[in-house]
RNA sequence: GGGGUGGUAGUUCAGCUGGUUAGAACGCCGGCCUGUCACGCCGGAGGCCGCGGGUUCGAGUCCCGUCCACCCCGCCA
């Protein structure tokens, strides 16, 4: 790859090795670092290539000491010169370009700097990286650091990979609106006002979703978009208001086509961007995954899988008072545990699943003859379906069950990540499937789908909607999870106007509100609309997995704090009451 | 909406149980240094101790409130 062409630079930083020793060559680039030791200058000249030592001595003519004088750190600066190959004492192993270096014959200083708020260029590596408030506030100064462009540069590999792949299995790219109807359904909207509609207001989408089923309608047969997607919900460290999805949907779909377009497509993401073959990608039930993991993202990297015990004739209270209560009671060993987990250590996982709603936690550990701890309060034989071994220690919860399952879920990964257990250069992929269709809402008591209203239920569970066995109606719905990470999720969805309508009907949805909300999706169903199916990938998710790193906003160039703010643009911002008026929008702060 | 951690020099941090003039490292400014690569040495500047109240003879330190950053629960079809 060139990147010279025109520019009057000759090589890039990264580029001179000592083979090109007499070139005349031009650099362009950040000073990284400057070292004066009074008769012998050295300069370090950085761009996104790699860094290239720049030297001034005795051999270099006056003008070319006054400029290498005045250089600081970050200034920009063009340097012509000779490349030498470096005295064999003088060699850096440590860098690519550490076998030349460049004779100074010109130092032009492009552009100066301030004082920086902080160290940007290798000399960073020995102060600690500044706190998130100021890495954000001066985001072009926290970009320029190699790691940060690294991820960057994976970002953009990924984009071209899926779009290179996508295209060579016959998906056209289409764009969809950004100015949406809101549907009250889902996350909350960002909202637009209408300034031709008074009173009207467009919506930012929280996915494509019925636009890309309408380019099955008409007839595009495999479609892709890679989009930003937006829902105003509270933040975490792998969640931003707005997101990229890498949105695809797939004409006389099956499950088992769409696993294996998408196989494909992750096969070549971790094949081209990490250079690794992915094992084929295992497929487990939402229940199996619920019962062996407690969730439905698990990270299979390690074990420490949940066991399910029979309890029957149980007399231990805690046990008995959770089942007598319509709950549950399921376990989970560790391996040497017992000695790897101080008393200390087991109060703080007492804690930790407090969090999500369980009462406590009880242990025990598997001695010689026995157990020690509070399940030593068991019945043995029921103990013995834990399968421990001398040494190790078991952990028990009993309560309702999506508390024991989501609290014993959680704290299987986070033992797994305190004792080591998880080699964090494998990716571990799993497809969820077979999720249930319809689920209670906590507050209205309502059902709600699970997924989203058009999510095809299993043809055998469709007898069951409307009647008191809803709750036990699985749709044909799948996510991807890699690591933990939910990283992708669809359905094959619903193609047929009736089975639309007893699907809102059985959520209590009149006809009415139906075609209120979504009447255009319905028109289209009723003129010819294939069977189709498709997801979409939460692309920052991926690229965070693919670059190694655990937060969101690493792989997004210009991210959001957890409040929703862009500390560098500053925005939200207040506007001049005169948009308000033009919008016909009353502030009411 | 709730819980947790943090906020002291440009940056990263220290500052014990309240006590005289708030320190260090890196960076910045000036000087010295001909082979450095975290260059080294000497000197200097730089602080509304996040903000607002309160307790106290006295607050960086204790109390209340508030703002900001991060992590988590709820939320995210």
């Amino acid at each position: 790859m060139s990147t010279v062409g025109l520019s009057r630079r000759t090589h890039d930083c990264g580029a001179l090795r000592p083979s090109d020793a007499g070139s005349t060559v031009i650099l362009q680039g950040w000073v990284d670092s400057v070292r004066d030791n009074g008769g012998v200058i050295f300069l370090l000249i950085r761009d996104r290539y790699g860094l290239t030592q720049v030297t001034v001595d005795d051999r270099c003519a006056p003008a070319v000491w006054e400029n290498a004088r005045k250089v600081r750190l970050e200034y920009v600066v063009e340097v012509e010169g000779t490349a030498m190959a470096r005295a064999p004492g003088a060699v850096n192993p440590d860098m690519a370009t550490g076998g030349v270096e460049v004779l100074a014959t010109r130092v032009t200083i492009l552009s100066r700097t301030r004082p920086l708020p902080f160290a940007v260029g290798s000399g960073g590596a020995k102060a600690a990286l500044p706190s998130e408030e100021v890495r954000l506030t001066y985001r072009y100064l926290d970009l320029r650091r190699p790691e940060m462009q690294r991820r960057l540069f994976i970002r953009h590999r990924a984009y071209q990979v899926t779009r290179r792949y996508l295209d060579a299995h016959g998906f056209t790219e289409v764009e969809t609106p950004i100015l949406n109807k809101s549907t009250p359904e889902g996350a909350r909207d960002y909202l637009v006002p209408s300034r031709v509609h008074p009173g009207h207001w467009y919506a930012l989408p929280q996915s494509p979703q019925i636009f890309k089923q309408i380019l099955m309608i008409a007839g595009f047969d495999r479609y892709f978009q890679i989009c930003k997607c937006f829902r105003d919900e509270d933040l975490r460290a792998d969640r931003q208001p707005e997101f990229t999805q890498i949105d695809i949907e797939i004409s006389f779909a099956t499950w088992p086509l769409v696993k294996e377009l998408m196989d494909g497509l992750i096969q070549s993401l971790f094949q081209e961007i990490q250079g690794i073959t992915l094992p084929p990608i295992p497929v487990l039930s939402y229940a199996e995954a619920i019962a062996r993991y407690g969730v439905d993202n698990p990270d299979i990297r390690f074990g420490l899988e949940h066991i399910g015990l029979d309890w029957a004739g149980t007399e231990f209270r805690v046990v008995r008072g959770a089942l007598d209560a319509g709950g549950i009671a399921k376990g989970m060993v560790i391996p040497g545990g017992a000695t790897r987990a101080s008393r200390k250590v087991i109060d703080a996982w007492t804690e930790f699943v407090k969090r999500y709603r369980l009462g406590g936690l009880l242990w025990g550990k598997r001695t010689d003859t026995g157990w020690s701890g509070p399940l030593s309060k068991v019945e043995p034989a029921l103990l013995d379906q834990l399968g421990a071994n001398p040494g190790d220690l078991a952990l028990v919860a009993a309560g309702p069950a999506p508390h024991v399952h989501t609290a014993l879920g959680r704290l299987r990964s986070h033992v797994a990540e305190q004792l080591g257990l998880i080699d964090p250069d494998s990716f571990g992929l799993v497809w969820i499937n077979a999720f249930p269709a319809f689920e209670r809402d906590e507050e209205t008591g309502r059902w709600v789908a699970v997924h989203h209203p058009f999510t095809k239920p299993l043809d055998e569970h469709i007898p069951l909607m409307g009647t008191d066995r809803m709750g036990e109606v699985l749709s044909d719905a799948y996510d991807l999870v890699c690591n933990g990470y939910e990283i992708g999720g669809g359905s094959i969805r619903i193609h047929d106007q009736a089975l639309q309508a007893r699907v809102f009907e059985a959520l209590g949805l009149s006809e009415e509100e139906a075609r209120h909300k979504f009447g255009f999706l319905l028109d289209a169903l009723s003129y010819g609309a294939p069977p189709h199916g498709g997801l979409a990938f939460g692309f920052d998710r991926l690229v965070m997995i693919l670059s190694g790193t655990d937060n969101i906003r690493d792989v997004i160039a210009f991210p959001k704090t957890t409040t929703a703010q862009d500390l560098m643009a500053g925005s939200p911002s207040t506007v001049d009451p005169a948009q308000l008026e033009e919008l016909w929008v009353r502030n009411t702060v």
